[in-house]
DNA sequence: CGACGTCATGGTAGCGCTACCATTTTATGC
DNA sequence: GCATAAAATGGTAGCGCTACCATGACGTCG
């Protein structure tokens, strides 16, 4: 004797339920759904009716189950308060929320090891495509980004080796940009401010020396750093240390513009004239930045365009055209303002 | 003649091979892993080999469709972006990496037809616990929420009707403070200035309100809002507004920092002192408060811990073991600094 | 006009896992 | 020592959907 289980499911309709008050078979039904064009004009009327009645939703599991493959984008960043991830993820979002894909965030908290495995568990979910953050993933989830059978991009930098595709800018050339920018507006002892130095700080921290050594300016007590996370507070302690071991500093290139900020606030407090004792930069040109008084040069950088960019190139792939640009790089600008104009 | 079909999967190892590897049923695999009390001792270190040396990982799509239950928080937020909700989903990240639960984050971009949207699109998945920002759902959302079967947390603010249990604060007590804190402190034409009115600005609002009425200090005209997302910019031009509206005003309470931070750059634009001339009052007391020159009153806002603490309540509520107390309430705290030292 | 392709639709058999029940083994009580 | 409960394990049948193949209705062409 077969006895139908007591509907697990709390008796949401089933396809099986569109398909018989539509008088059609459930596979047709699964097809009108995803690809209307292989249904006769007929039938799609009447499963749409037969949908909208019962309220109909594919349950997502089943359909993943069914098909290997989820519905969903797996976005690993290292933080989710920073601003600059905030942002890439604001576009993501954005940019997918009118398709059918669902967003998996992970949080990696600047860990390798946890990117690792936060990938682990991305993998059998079978996302539809991987966007993670930077260029610098370990051996294991290289491999295990390569084995993922999916699109892949890597946002916020560009490299020369992608595992798949990438979407970013080169954070070297940004650094030197904003030290040149120091150097040409007549600032010579130019400091370096960095917090949470992650990868992308590191090569910021590099292109900063390129163009302090071509400039016959260099001097590594000029450079101030610390691998505690970025905030405004801090950059107000690293620039006083700065300031105390090497107390003729007249520029700082801040890593990141909350750092910028911390360093404009404790001029103010020490009575120190910006830009005319000292120079300030920050990086990625937050809207506080041109709002500051004075307002502060920064270089922009295009996150939610990144965000949105990743995510075009994914569904091109998953579209079966991947773009024959696989690195695009989106730049920056610098924003000259009144914290350099000497 | 029965043909395997071609391991859709790619080649992952399945239950069945862990089973079959350890010598055991499938469904004491799947005991193992899920309730390890209920296997022996015996068993369990077997089956724990197999896994480790074939690599096998669940297949949560298939785990969700068998139990009608997936491991999933559906988290819904109304910005990305806003480092206050940022902060909220950092608290129920680090709260949930522990977790065998992942999360499946909404951005319902302050509008409640998407909110609708996405719990619509979250049902079918059956998540394991819903957490929504806000008390104002629409009537449609909220029977959604009622009706989804899981644990309900509704965050960010408390209100007297749960749909199920909430963590947040009085943001009219938090907005009655800032304002009665200002009048303690000597100022009495004090405007509001917000942007984004959304309910809890409103209800901020509501709170600046009751106690300039009780001050017999209230005059509408010292009210600026804007439906217009907030931004330091946004503050600096609001600011602007208020002011050539009621060049007597001597005392701002800000709806958040960010509008706080804009007041407080144009005061030096403008060569206005600071407390002397203008007080100033913040909302959620961001890092840069403290560090601010002169440093900006606010009061403080315990996102992270709301974040944390909607968790805790969703895991034991899953548990069986529902909270007594369904409403709870994290306060605030009024953070006096230099913007309001008159 | 019959062979052959094309299109629209359906049936069947799983996807990988767990709920439910059955069965076996082991402890417990008197 | 035997009945009975409890614990440990397994078999079977789906969960709701889609891949794969089969079928029938047309149209096309020599």
């Amino acid at each position: 004797m077969i006895k139908p289980r007591s509907r697990r499911g709390g008796g949401r309709p089933t396809i099986a339920d569109v398909a018989r008050r539509a008088g059609v078979g459930a596979i047709t039904v699964s097809r009108a759904l995803r690809e209307p064009g292989r249904v006769s004009e007929d039938l799609r009327r009447q499963i749409q009716a037969a949908v909208d009645e019962l309220g109909y939703v594919p349950d997502p599991n089943a359909r993943a189950l069914a098909s290997a493959r989820a519905e969903v984008f797996g976005v690993l960043v290292p933080s989710l308060t920073n601003n600059v991830f905030a942002e890439v993820v604001r576009g993501i979002y954005d940019s997918l929320s009118d398709s059918p894909f669902r967003i998996q965030l992970g949080n990696t908290h600047y860990s390798g090891l946890e990117e690792e495995r936060l990938l682990q568990v991305f993998g059998p979910q079978r996302p539809a495509a991987l966007i993670v953050a930077g260029i610098d993933q370990t051996p294991t989830s290289r491999k295990l980004l390569e084995t993922a059978g999916c699109p892949v991009v890597q946002v916020m930098e560009t490299g020369p080796d992608p595992v798949d595709m990438m979407v970013g800018f080169s954070h070297l050339d940004g650094g030197r940009r904003a030290t040149e920018h120091l150097i040409e507006a007549g600032y010579r002892r130019i400091g370096f401010i960095g917090a949470r130095m992650d990868p992308r700080s590191q090569r910021r921290l590099a292109g900063y020396r390129a163009a302090m050594e071509q400039a016959g300016l260099f001097d590594p007590r000029l450079i101030t750093t610390t691998p505690v996370p970025s905030s405004v507070t801090l950059g107000r302690e690293l620039f006083r240390d700065a300031l105390a071991k090497m107390p003729t500093l007249d520029g700082v290139f801040c890593n990141n513009d909350d750092i910028a900020v911390g360093v404009l606030f404790e001029c103010h407090r020490a009575a120190i004239a910006v830009p005319k004792t000292i120079g300030i930069v920050g990086f990625n040109d937050f809207d506080m930045m041109q709002v500051a008084f004075p307002s502060i040069t920064s270089i922009r950088t295009y996150r939610y365009e990144i965000g949105r960019r990743s995510v075009a190139m994914a569904l091109a792939a998953i579209a079966g055209n991947r773009p024959q640009e696989r690195v695009v790089d989106l730049g920056f600008e610098l924003m000259r303002r009144e914290s350099t104009a000497r």
